[in-house]
RNA sequence: CGCGGGGUAGAGCAGUUGGCAGCUCGUUGGGCUCAUAACCCAAAGGUCAGUAGUUCGAAUCUACUCCCCGCAACCA
């Protein structure tokens, strides 16, 4: 009898810096499944990776002064120690550097192309030159890069396409015929509706400005666009089209692609296209999962809102870090993520509940009867008893049922049911007043019972915790031969005079208090890091200017009289500033980070010499200097507007 | 009217097919002493964003309105 197989993947993750716990999060997911998939027996293949290759990761490494293979060589034996410091079981990590995999691509390419589902046209864009990038109408600003805010130019490309357009109906079909393809059901909406109901368009498939990538086999002038070069990892990494292919012939197709919301396009459209194209089967399931949230802000590297995942591990625990992660975030939904959360849910429910349970029970069991377990005949002699025995027998099935299911969450919480119900067992059947009263016999029954529901517990909990479950079953003394997932479906399998140790704290306490004060001031260190950096970043890549351009630009001190806001514009201000010998309008984007009133009487920095532009149907007569991103932006001011400069005095 | 998600107790969330509004933390009071100042019990706290409708009955279905957050082809 042959195993069944479950092959899981999660996106091969771009290398363009340190990974944070968004990464995690995605990644400690499907190794979840994958271990819950083994324990029941599963012949499971699970798969994660890098993808390195793209324009971004060659400046990267050009500013690090180090060539891309040595750049990424370096993050990708750091993102090994993560996965090995979170306990990630992968069984294949795959890299789109690894040689198996670009001829992979290449063949994939030359194969669509003698089809003809890839096509050589030309593409037609605006361009931005130093930027090397192509932006569509919509991302421009002010019809400038967005990036840079240099002028784009017009720019024609020559470019092979994959006929998307041609699948269409087929992928409608397919996601009507297989309602369970796209997961969750809100995603799959959104991107029906976004995509089908336009139209889709033919994808371009190669680039010529990008030399970082895998040629087109036939034309080596062009490279593999990034996209069609990432998602081809989930066939190449079983060997597709190469002379070993029994991992393809075993595992495909994929099971599960667990991905993130933002990539869930390319995964629910492109991806299955592709997979038409090269006849092959598609995958069962593609789950678009949510983000993790902080401070109420996506995690980005720009607000610095994010550590290294390997401090909470160090601080706690990997299985606390885990934990954490599954069951307080919603799968499929945005969840929040803060230091203080996590530490409070870690003593709540690992260091109160669960390590705390251990704890006591052991600490009764050598108390009270030398650590030895004495099994009476009937150990199921009360209400209480039955109620214990009945929660715990039926957790597992319940658990099975609801990862089946992929309800992750839910999973967990019933597990901490039991956990509790257990706490609460004790408290009902008082041992301690057992002991005093010399009740032996019920004593025996009552802390069989407990050693035994703790053995079924730590059998669930062997699903998503790497460390703990040896820890517990170490201290209760249980063999190896009633540890299997199935053994915890029958109550009573522990033995007669097990040995029982009680040991070293499994979650000790952190001292909320003392934990915050040391927050802030990383908290502090990070963002003042974080500025410098950029400051830095921003200086260098711009390059020098002589004092004869500087000079070019006029700048004024200007004090804002008036504020409103423009109809039908979400970001935009209509200022009236005075400038000394008149009043300007200047239109500008602040409606996020300034409230009207906090804007009136600023005194600020205004280039007076900017040609006007039309925004939103009013003329802009100017701009104000401002600092920041798309996370934060603040005006530069005058020293607390004391008034001393008079408006309209020259700044230089 | 670009698309999508969300608005439920002080905070963070859950509420498949419409049937007395729940969980965790926090707060207040009590119990216990086996345990990691942990555990157990109880109480307080909600016009389920708003309005109108369908229904015997709506947090749940329909329509409209308000507010928040993402996305718009690089981001876990």
């Amino acid at each position: 009898m042959s195993k069944q197989k479950y092959y899981i993947t999660t996106p091969i993750y771009y290398p363009s810096g340190t990974f944070h716990v968004g990464h995690c999060y995605c990644t400690v997911v499907a190794d979840t499944i994958a271990r819950y998939k083994r324990l029941r027996g599963y012949d499971v293949f699970f798969l994660t990776g890098t993808d390195e290759h793209g324009q971004k990761i060659e400046r990267k490494a050009k500013d690090n002064n180090e060539t891309p293979k040595e750049y990424v060589d370096k993050i990708v034996v750091d993102t090994k120690d993560l996965w090995k410091k979170l306990g990630i079981t992968y069984d294949k990590y795959i890299r789109t550097t690894d040689l198996e995999h670009e001829e992979c691509v290449k063949k994939v390419f030359q194969k669509l192309y003698d089809k003809g589902d890839i096509y050589l046209d030309s593409y037609e864009g605006k361009y931005c030159t130093p930027c090397e990038a192509f932006w569509t109408e919509t991302q421009l600003i002010d019809g400038k890069c967005p990036d840079c805010q240099r002028e784009v130019e017009l720019l024609k490309e020559e470019s092979y396409f994959f006929k998307l357009s041609k699948y269409q109906e087929k992928l409608i079909t397919f996601y009507n015929e297989h309602p369970d393809f796209l997961e969750p059901e809100s995603r799959k909406n959104e991107m029906i509706k976004n995509f089908f109901e336009k139209g889709l368009e033919d994808l371009c498939v190669s680039r010529t400005t990008i030399n970082w990538g895998i040629k087109v086999p036939f034309d080596k002038k062009h490279t593999v666009y990034v996209w069609l070069d990432a998602l081809i990892n989930y066939i190449s990494a079983l060997g597709y089209a190469s002379i070993d292919n029994k991992n393809m012939e075993k595992y495909w197709p994929a099971d599960l692609h667990l991905v993130g919301k933002e990539i869930f396009r390319f995964h629910s459209i492109v991806w299955p296209a592709l997979l038409m194209a090269l006849d092959l089967e598609l995958p069962k399931k593609i789950y678009g999962h949510g983000w993790l949230i902080v401070d109420g802000a996506k995690i980005s590297k720009s607000l610095g809102n994010y550590k290294d995942p390997r401090l909470y591990i160090d601080q706690t625990s990997a299985d606390s870090l885990r934990h954490f992660l599954l069951h307080e975030v919603t799968f499929g939904q945005d969840g929040n993520f803060s230091e203080e959360l996590f530490l409070e849910k870690s003593n709540a429910e690992l260091s109160n509940d669960l390590g705390n349970l251990v704890s006591r029970v052991t600490a009764m069991v050598e108390k009270y009867n030398n650590g030895i377990i004495v099994k009476a005949e009937n150990v199921l002699k009360e209400d209480i008893d039955i109620d214990l025995r009945d929660l715990a027998v039926n957790m597992i099935v319940n658990v099975e049922k609801q990862m089946d299911e992929l309800k992750i969450n839910d999973a967990i919480s019933t597990i901490w049911q039991v956990i509790s119900k257990a706490n609460k067992y004790i408290d009902l059947s008082t041992p301690w007043i057992l002991s005093k009263e010399n009740k032996k016999e019920r004593l025996d029954c009552v802390l069989y019972n407990l050693v035994e529901t703790i053995r079924i517990i730590t059998i669930a909990l062997q699903m998503y915790m790497i460390e703990t479950p040896a820890r517990i079953f170490e201290q209760i003394g249980v063999e190896k031969d009633i540890i299997s997932w199935n053994s915890a479906k029958e109550f009573g399998k522990l033995k007669d005079g097990t040995k029982v140790k009680k040991g070293i704290n499994l979650f000790p306490r952190i001292d909320l208090k003392k934990e915050n004060i040391e927050m802030e001031e990383t908290k502090k260190q990070g963002s003042e890091e974080m500025k410098n950096i950029k400051e830095i970043e921003k200086t260098e890549e711009k390059g020098y200017i002589t004092i004869d351009e500087l000079e070019k630009t006029e700048l004024k001190v200007g004090q804002i009289i008036k504020v409103e806001r423009i109809e039908k514009a979400d970001k935009l201000y209509k200022l009236s500033v005075d400038i000394g010998d008149k009043t300007r309008t200047i239109v500008s984007g602040l409606v996020p980070y300034y409230k009207e009133e906090e804007l009136i009487g600023k005194q600020i920095v205004v280039v007076v010499n900017l040609k006007p532009i039309k925004l939103r149907g009013v003329e802009s007569q100017g701009m104000l200097l401002a600092a920041g991103d798309s996370d934060v932006v603040k005006l530069l001011t005058l020293d607390n507007n004391t008034g001393d400069l008079e408006n309209g005095t020259t700044i230089h």
